[in-house]
RNA sequence: CGGGGCGUAGCGUAGCCCGGUAUCGCGCCUGGUUUGGGACCAGGAGGUCGUCAGUUCGAAUCUGGCCGCCCCGACCA
């Protein structure tokens, strides 16, 4: 393993996968598929669980769990999500192991106990909610039902990457049960606005909110709304998604409710999701060659102070001084990291410290000691300066605010110079070869347009935006009229 | 499931064509010198060469089966 981490511009994905091994985000476990998310990746997606659970729970939403497991004939009840869900279940068969009698001391599956029924390890957990929603809702008082589940999914991939997608992979889905359409459509937008919050508030990643064409959307789903966000190699990645299900899953699990005139009705459905594919954006709207870098909201360590010392003696005065620092720090909410390791060299912590993403770091030794002083780091521009030491507890709150809001801006910069308006084919594909980024275009809205150039150019509609304005124009494939630009990208 | 490639120490590898018991780097351990940007020197530990069989006096190397993994395609939060 050498010192140097490959560069972005030579091999992106090179640089991903070894970003994530070395800052100790997660690795590839030997199960297929799988990943070990190590302590301190998890640590950062603990922070994303706290802030997105406060957002839920801030717009009226309860945390709950349902099982793993779906029984096959609940699985298919709603056609179309099963159906575009059914090449990628895993199914659970029988329900013991046995001695092989042939091979002692190894196990086989016991042919004798096949379940009856098959169970379908959740890749969505629509089905199994909604037949419990059937048991929960019998008027327009128990509405709007809304609850969130914190859960593992599991999708079996045919190729996998760690956090961007795994066979299993952590994430949150929401769903929710209304009296009306208008306010389930409320509910998929409001979710959909918590989202690109999130995203743009605590990862500082900037997000294009849009409308899913009928081709990308749910399978289940009436409508499906999307975050589209940049990657720094001009890709895109879809960050969360909001579904309005329409009544599609109160027909298929029967769950009707006593409207106040006493009529009965099929509820209105939505469903929105976040996952750990929330850290591969983080970490690829971000990183630089260093290594990662972490927005302060959601960074598990947001100051480090590396001690300079030659001795045990040096050592404890430093520590005399570091430890106001920490009390004052620690005082006012800030997690500070003090790495006294007497193990390795300043060089060396500082360069793993910025492999890990931590905003700030403060370096103190003997130099300072004598000047009253201290040097203060910072990641995102990797600039230094010397500060007085009685002035830190004041300049750390406000230097992380500037970082959050620099690297926000950073890469609200990058991403809105990579995007751009084309009107021919020809340009279309020069942008996405030669520049790279997001296109908006012209589109007919046909799905054979839209599956024509994604076979000639590997771009999809990633969305249509939501701020896209009415706009007369002629479709980039087919020449047909159009209203709209849609967003096309090559993606994740 | 189609097309290509690879399995050698914790990780990354050389050796394989042309058979003689395994190379180098990182990491790890010990001692010393170092310590304001990934230290240096010396010594050391660690290997059923994926697996099973065959050929041979002798196999990491040649042959065959099996297993596993990676890359490209189809699928995808």
């Amino acid at each position: 393993m050498g010192k140097q981490l490959p560069t972005r511009s030579e091999d992106y994905s090179l640089w991903y996968n070894e970003l994530v091994k070395r800052a100790d985000l997660a690795e590839h476990s030997d199960v297929r598929g799988c990943m070990v998310i190590k302590p301190y990746g998890y640590s950062i997606w603990e922070k994303m669980q706290q802030a997105l659970d406060k957002m839920f729970k801030d717009t009226g939403h309860v945390n709950a769990y349902f099982p793993l497991f779906v029984p096959k004939s609940m699985f298919e009840a709603e056609e179309k999500n099963a159906e575009g869900f059914a090449k990628e279940c895993a199914i659970v068969t029988h329900y013991r192991l046995k001695t092989d009698p042939e091979n002692p001391g190894k196990l086989i599956v016991d042919p004798a106990a096949k379940l009856e029924e098959e169970l379908v390890v959740r890749p969505t957990s629509e089905a199994i909610i909604w037949s419990t929603y059937k048991k929960w809702i019998q008027s327009y008082r128990d509405l709007p039902l809304l609850i969130n589940q914190w859960a593992n999914v599991v999708r079996w991939e045919m190729r996998t990457r760690l956090f961007l997608r795994t066979a299993e992979f952590l994430w949150q889905e929401g769903h929710t049960a209304h009296a009306t359409a208008d306010e389930a459509v409320k509910e998929t937008v409001q979710m959909l606005n918590v989202y690109a919050d999130f995203a743009e508030r605590f990862m500082a990643m900037p997000v294009i909110k849009g409308r899913k064409s009928d081709g990308e959307r749910f399978p289940g789903a009436l409508d499906t709304y999307c975050i589209e966000a940049m990657m720094q190699d001009g890709k895109a990645l879809q960050a969360g998604t909001s579904h309005f299900l329409g009544q599609n899953f109160a027909k298929a699990f029967d769950v009707k409710f006593a409207s106040k005139e006493g009529k009965l009705d099929y509820v209105w459905g939505t469903s929105w999701g976040v996952s750990t594919r929330l850290m591969g954006a983080l970490i690829m709207a971000h990183s630089d060659d260093e290594g990662l870098v972490l927005p302060p909201k959601l960074a598990p360590i947001h100051v480090v102070i590396v001690p300079i010392f030659k001795n045990e003696d040096e050592l404890s005065k430093i520590t005399i001084e570091v430890e106001k620092i920490l009390l004052s720090l620690r005082q006012a909410g800030y997690s500070v990291n003090f790495d006294n390791r007497d193990t390795q060299k300043p060089g060396f912590k500082f360069a793993e410290w910025e492999l890990k993403g931590v905003p700030v770091r403060l370096a103190i030794g003997p130099r300072d000691l004598e000047n009253g002083t201290v040097e203060i780091a910072r990641r995102d521009t990797k600039s230094k300066q010397v500060i007085n030491i009685s002035d830190v507890t004041s300049f750390i709150p406000t230097l992380l605010d500037e970082i959050q809001e620099n690297i926000y801006t950073r890469a609200l910069k990058f991403r809105d110079e990579m995007i751009t308006r084309v009107e021919t084919f020809d340009e279309f594909k020069r942008v996405l070869d030669e520049k790279t980024g997001f296109v908006l275009a012209h589109w007919d809205g046909t799905a054979e347009t839209e599956t024509a150039i994604k076979e000639e150019t590997k771009a999809t509609i990633r969305c249509v935006p939501l701020d896209s304005e009415e706009e007369m124009g002629i479709c980039i494939y087919s020449g047909r009229p159009s209203t709209k630009r849609v967003l096309f990208a090559r993606a994740y």
